[in-house]
DNA sequence: CTCGGATTGTGACTTTGTCACTGTGATTGC
DNA sequence: GCAATCACAGTGACAAAGTCACAATCCGAG
């Protein structure tokens, strides 16, 4: 057994784990497209090493991050899109470098057909997803930034609870412009909830900034 | 064959065509809720007539339409939530009296397992439903509310270019606040765009509604 | 006709987004 | 080392959107 199935516990029947071991495997450096706004692909990707960000981007140069891709999980929207004929409505970018195991659509449906277990994880990726996004509506809809911002650096924290990003990569993960970050950070900091320095945030009180995070809607 | 077949045209092999012939019909009357934000479902629905709408709603009472399930579609996120065991992050609203044919998670497996026509037919709506979605996070996340009220106004009117709905309920559509709608729809009317009465509204100036629907982003 | 609820209007305010800048730290090439 | 450059961050002024509180209508039931 190879190790990407280690990956796939789930998919455990012989037919699905056929399919597993005999697809061949790519990798990609970091920062590099999967798949731009508007294309599409033959293919089912399965990560096996590396992140991948999915998101959109308006004319004006905002973006959203709608989700990420971890090892372990499939690149959905390629192969929705193919089976759906519909293109793109988002991009995806590796994170990190990658590799994943490329299955053809011609594996994917004797996946699909024959094997239970390879079914059960298409249609949970695909559930998780939507579930997802449409969590993200309803976020941006009705959440002020705050609580946004206060959710998004403790999910995003490392173990010495700081992170290493601009407040631009922070405006294009929540949706916002980058003025609205610096000027909210800017306000925890003064409320002595973080340290800012040049493409630094060093988070103090965890404390209050998941009370923030956890502000009731009203 | 059915009547309701003829709504499923693209399920045409005899498994799939099996599987719905057999499946049981039931109806519910206009305003009633298939399904609760946190609650699931053990069948795959397919509406044969009316229209169910799928919405999210925040705490402080605001809601967002998400999409809607119209005849010859399905009521992807039930069986989605079961699927992945996950609860559903929406709510679904019959808006007319609806008819939809209840296929039993037995039939719904057999039916991926073993027609490719309704795989096809599944695979198609989720990718549809994903995209909607998708495309949604971008509309709210970067378009004015001017921008969404005309586009909204032009897609909802009917043949007589007038719609009947408050302004409640248009700003349930969108995802924002009753206030904003009726100053956005004041300004319109002010512009001889369109005239309102108490849950009325007529459009007039089609061709300047189309423009400002249509205004690209900067 | 009157009452009460639903619907719409409005002013004052806060929050968010936009624009046009300035300041500042880091890096690179000489 | 030092200047030039560039990415990053700060800011003030304004526009757009959301919140709040309340007033004004309209309309159907009784």
């Amino acid at each position: 057994m190879k190790v990407a199935n280690t990956l796939f516990p789930t998919i455990n029947d012989p037919i699905g784990q056929d399919i597993i071991n005999k697809a061949k495997s790519v990798s990609l450096p970091a920062n590099s497209t999967v798949f731009y706004q508007g294309a599409s692909c033959e293919n089912y990707l399965l990560i096996t090493k590396g992140i991948v960000k999915v998101f959109t981007r308006a004319i004006n140069g905002r973006e959203i991050v709608l989700y990420r891709v971890l090892e372990g999980q499939s690149c959905t929207l390629t192969t929705t899109c193919l089976l759906a004929n519909n293109d793109y409505p988002a991009e995806g970018e590796t994170e990190t470098d990658i590799e994943a195991l490329v299955i053809p659509l011609s594996d994917f449906n004797r996946g699909l057909a024959e094997s239970s277990s390879f079914r059960a994880f298409v249609f949970n990726t695909y559930g998780k997803r939507l579930c997802d996004v449409i969590t993200l509506v309803g976020d941006v809809s009705f959440n002020r930034i705050d609580i946004r911002l206060a959710k998004h650096l403790l999910i995003h924290a490392n173990q010495h609870n700081n992170l290493s990003l601009t407040h631009q990569a922070l405006a294009f993960e929540l949706g916002t412009a980058r003025e609205v970050i610096s000027r909210q950070l800017k306000t925890f900091e003064k409320q002595g909830l973080l340290c800012l320095s040049r493409g630094k945030i060093q988070l103090n009180n965890l404390t209050e900034i998941n009370e923030i995070a956890n502000t009731p809607l009203i």
